[in-house]
DNA sequence: TCTGGGGTCCTAGGACCC
DNA sequence: TCTGGGGTCCTAGGACCC
């Protein structure tokens, strides 16, 4: 008789280290050894080399900060075509060994080698370290490997040295393996789930692994939710979350934001602001395909509070000038001239890929025929202004008196820092 | 951790209904 | 100013990730 057995996983995960700065790097020769920082064109560090790592540089610092640690530091705008292109590449070996690969993101995946050490004739860890091989010879990235039961496992044994680390987890190595991990480097708990932890004296993942099942009642003492259960039977090597294959092309949600130095209080210059978010969300939707049923609006104040509104629109829309009306009206309910603004942003949500939907009787007439306001952003977008002159365009544009305003709800979230 | 930008998912609790 | 029980749906906000 046939009996179905469950077979142990052996998932990969694969880390670039200091991914965009590797890619520099690896592009550039010149560059080698050097001490190299990418984010030049936000003015703030988002990957660091291990030279310049050596001097205390962190993410999220300062350009100018940075110079100051280290004046012969070379901070670089990052090539985003560069760097997609690199990690398809990688993703390319990575699929030399295994036909399941999860793209997590531009720098890290999953490969699912479960039983193929006889078909590869090597150990996983043998698979692991050619993976390793073939990306250091055939890109000059170095990369950090991960290999155990579960994604979580493969993930924390990934991380446990870089850079070019190649690390095992097997079933029996488990638990002194997490004995070793402070239970904030588990992904999926973050600062305030590990700080919570900490009040009950948890302060290893092993000790995480260790709590009795019983803690996730709803009636237990601590108080831990759906997310904590599984990362917890992941820890201890039952697989919850699985490989997705699939490269990602869809969105739940698009949005867009923008700090903006200095702090404004000028009405015209935060919408203005608001405005320009609000285009290149729509144009990025636009780009994806999909039509726009709801947006939701918000002013970040000088001390980081949040002012929003959410507005839903009568159809569901692909420009933004088609709505300018209640979108300015939105706005208005939330700015309040007695503060001032450091950043403002945009969300667009309940994205559809069709406009069809029930016709509704009192909808707001079209401001502009929609074929109209298509030949508009085509010319805008040709001329590659599109941001500025839409604005300009939009500045000009009255809306008729008449107009009935769509469902329009007011002010929602005040987050507090 | 003195704080940039783009995402996802989960939950508590209110609204509403029977 | 008194009062059940239970279900579903929705939203605000929290937490986390890269």
């Amino acid at each position: 008789m046939l009996t179905l057995q469950s077979w142990p996983r052996a998932i990969l995960h694969l880390d670039g280290n200091a991914f965009f700065a590797s890619v520099m790097q690896a592009a550039h020769p010149r560059l080698k050894g050097q001490p190299v920082v990418v984010g030049a064109e936000r003015g703030i560090a988002t990957a660091i080399s291990y030279e310049a790592r050596a001097y205390g540089i962190k993410r999220g610092m300062l350009t100018h900060e940075i110079r100051q640690r280290c004046p012969k530091v070379i901070v670089l705008a990052g090539d985003y075509e560069l760097f997609s292109l690199y990690s398809q590449r990688m993703f390319t070996v990575l699929r030399r060994y295994s036909p399941l690969v999860e793209e997590y993101s531009v720098d890290e995946g999953f490969a699912d080698l479960t039983g193929l050490r006889r078909p590869l004739h090597a150990s996983y860890q043998e698979i692991g370290a050619k993976i390793q091989a073939e990306i250091k010879q055939e890109l000059d990235l170095p990369v950090s490997v991960g290999i155990s039961l579960t994604k979580s496992l493969a993930k924390l044994a990934s991380g446990f040295v870089k850079p070019l680390g190649l690390t095992l987890v097997s079933g029996q190595k488990i638990e002194a393996f997490l004995k070793q991990i402070a239970v904030e480097k588990v992904w999926g708990i973050g600062p305030a789930t590990a700080s919570y932890l900490k009040k009950f004296n948890i302060q290893t993942a092993l000790q995480f692994a260790n709590l009795p099942p019983s803690v996730f009642n709803k009636t237990a003492s601590l108080r831990l939710t759906k997310p904590h259960l599984e990362i917890w039977q992941e820890l201890r090597g039952e697989v919850v979350y699985l490989l997705n294959p699939n490269t990602k092309n869809q969105y739940q949600s698009i949005s867009k934001t923008r700090t903006f130095r200095p702090n404004s209080q000028d009405p015209n210059q935060v919408w203005a602001e608001l405005l320009n978010n609000i285009e290149q969300a729509f144009a990025k939707a636009r780009h994806y395909g999909y039509f726009v049923k709801k947006a939701l609006i918000f002013l970040k104040t000088s001390s980081f509070r949040y002012r929003g509104a959410e507005i839903i629109f009568s159809q569901k829309e692909e420009f933004p000038l088609l709505a300018r009306t209640i979108l300015r009206r939105g706005f208005k309910t939330i700015f309040d001239p007695a503060l001032s603004y450091r950043a403002t942003g945009c969300t667009l949500l309940e994205l559809s890929e069709s406009r069809r939907e029930q016709i509704n009787l009192f909808s707001e007439p079209a401001l502009i025929p929609p074929q109209k306001a298509q030949a508009l952003y085509r010319v805008l977008k040709e001329n590659r202004k599109i941001d500025f002159a839409a604005s300009l365009f939009l500045r000009h544009c009255t809306p008729p008196p008449t107009a009935v305003s769509p469902r329009f709800t007011i002010p929602m979230l005040e987050i507090k820092n």
